[in-house]
DNA sequence: TTGAAAGCGTTACCAG
DNA sequence: CTGGTAACGCTTTCAA
């Protein structure tokens, strides 16, 4: 820039006005600075302008894992939402880990990010805590910390589990079994759906019927496939399960396969989050659609609207509402022929 | 930092040395002012850091689609190769469009990033001309521009074709039909491995057996399944298919079944790419594994080794070799029990 | 072992 | 319409 204004005769200040479009410059001096920036293929430095303007353009995403489909649709719709108005995306991942995800975040700190948006691995507040008291805008998807008070976006996660189990119940099933996530906002709530559900309907969860992983991690297929295989040698088994999340129906399904069992004949297997590959799997997936991409573009908006108002807005929680998906795995009936 | 200094009576380029693990500084002062740091929760500024060392400890990640696992893979594994270092990825997507990603880039050059890593949807070499003029290391993943003299990592496409299309003669295809992908070096590559093989095998390419999207867009699958429905139409129709990728295999198996055909009976089909959700799938599809993480692990290394050495090394090219993974699309003899 | 001064590339503020 | 000056938060250099 210095080297511009210096070529021109003109001051930094002027250059510096012309790449910003500023209203008081002549239509003169703009060309020849335009001109002469084209032709150096000059563009300014990002970096420095935040330093004086206190603006990164930057956001910080982490998520557990960017290879389920669900965060990379997250991911997807949220950068398209932040880039319209240029942010850029910083994205992390915490592969399910407490410690891991709060050194990232320390990392991301030191950015000075504009704002932050967490699927957040831990239940723990105190790094959240430090991110509000350093007044950075919060955003939590997916899973919630209530006791946070943040901005929220995510899924109505008790109707998740409640369509998810009322359609098990409808199809005939009477011994219905889930397959439950982590301890967090997602796992416990779609627990406590398939729990009204089942009160509802006057059914009862038979011992060991609600299963948990060992460990949280990103290996859901293979935590599915083992506790469906406990579940088996229940007496009586399951004739229908709910299971958390895709992956790990995918995971239950195999195991009841392998048992020589049918699918959904035997047992019926509901997941949730609707995957994009859940209509090509071997026994296409029923499950429930979180509408993945509204969660991020939802998520993305509210981002924008903190960034924008300079006062502190109260906390904002947006509820997705979910929907029943029916594929062959809860079909009991014939399939028509399409 | 200002604060810190003043309240202890110390300068500032002290407690900047602290911050920086300094040598020569004394364990008292040092003490003192890690303590203070904590207590005020302070973390230093990297971008005014950046401004003044010339390094942001940032790079660009361009993909054509994060919700394509390959992708989302190669994201995955680079990312934690750089973070170990301390560089954080910055990732953007092209949706296969070259404007918006030429688009992205200038913004992504605004930044001064350290690096950019690219799997590019161009084949117009003149915004990287660009790049490098800048001195900006550049390593392109996945597709490659010859031209460019680049930084490349990815696969043996040439070896990826030949694979995939010898597998199909020896399980006895006669009539193998291509529904190729784009007109870069991987579409090409996978269409030259495919033309070698055949005439290895004195087998010819019928008119019409190679089949080409009309536009290249992410919606992979469904323009498989377009592709195949014309191929079926021909006469004679094919026995055996080699798809672009998994997506376009997925939307082929798709057309074929919804045409009454059986695979692999009457047709059978392999892809490439060995996604992680290819053996759950209604039929399990073959596919050529490109070691996705192994390509974000080299590419991540060849991008720190650019960083770390100060001169500029020649540009290096890793090509990774495919293998073949055999699953009931292609299998003709009846499948073990497993 | 410590620190003063200069500067990184930019913008804000205000005077001309 | 134009530009000088100060400042953003940090590091580098070199002298003390």
């Amino acid at each position: 820039m210095k080297d511009i204004a210096r070529d021109l005769g003109v001051s930094v200040v002027t250059v510096s006005k012309v790449l910003r479009n500023h209203e008081d410059i002549s239509e003169a001096t703009r060309k020849r600075v335009l001109d002469r920036v084209k032709e150096l293929d000059y563009t300014p430095n990002l970096a420095a302008r935040g330093l004086v303007t206190g603006k990164t353009y930057l956001v910080g995403l982490v998520v557990p894992d960017l290879l389920h489909s669900f965060f990379a649709q997250v991911a997807k719709s949220l950068s398209r939402a932040l880039l319209k108005k240029g942010y850029c995306l910083i994205i992390l991942t915490s592969e399910e880990d407490a410690e891991l995800e709060a050194h990232e975040i320390n990392r991301l700190l030191a950015r000075r990010l504009d704002a932050l948006v967490i699927a957040s691995s831990t239940t723990n507040p105190t790094v959240f805590e430090r991110i509000q008291r350093q007044g950075l805008p919060l955003v939590l998807i997916d899973r919630n910390l209530p006791e946070l008070h943040a901005n929220y976006v995510g899924t109505d996660d008790e109707a998740i589990g409640l369509l998810a189990t009322e359609h098990l119940i409808e199809i005939g099933c009477k011994r219905i079994a889930h397959l439950r996530g982590p301890e967090n906002s997602p796992g416990t709530g779609r627990l406590k759906g398939y729990q009204i559900a089942l009160a509802k309907h006057k059914l009862k969860s038979l011992p060991g019927y609600v299963s948990k992983p060992r460990s949280v991690d990103v290996q859901s297929r293979e935590s599915g496939a083992d506790l469906m295989r406990q579940l088996l040698a229940l007496n009586p088994r399951p004739d229908g399960v709910f299971c958390y999340n895709d992956p790990m129906a995918i995971g239950a399904i195999h195991a009841i396969l392998d048992a020589g069992l049918r699918v959904p004949g035997d047992i019926a297997v509901i997941g949730s989050g609707n995957l994009h590959y859940d209509s090509e799997l071997r026994i296409p997936l029923s499950s429930i659609d979180q509408q993945t991409d509204i969660i991020g573009e939802r998520a993305g908006r509210l981002t924008l609207s903190l960034l924008e108002s300079k006062t502190h807005p109260r906390s904002k929680t947006i509820i997705i509402q979910p929907q029943l998906v029916v594929r062959a795995s809860t079909e009991r009936t014939r399939r028509p022929n399409r």
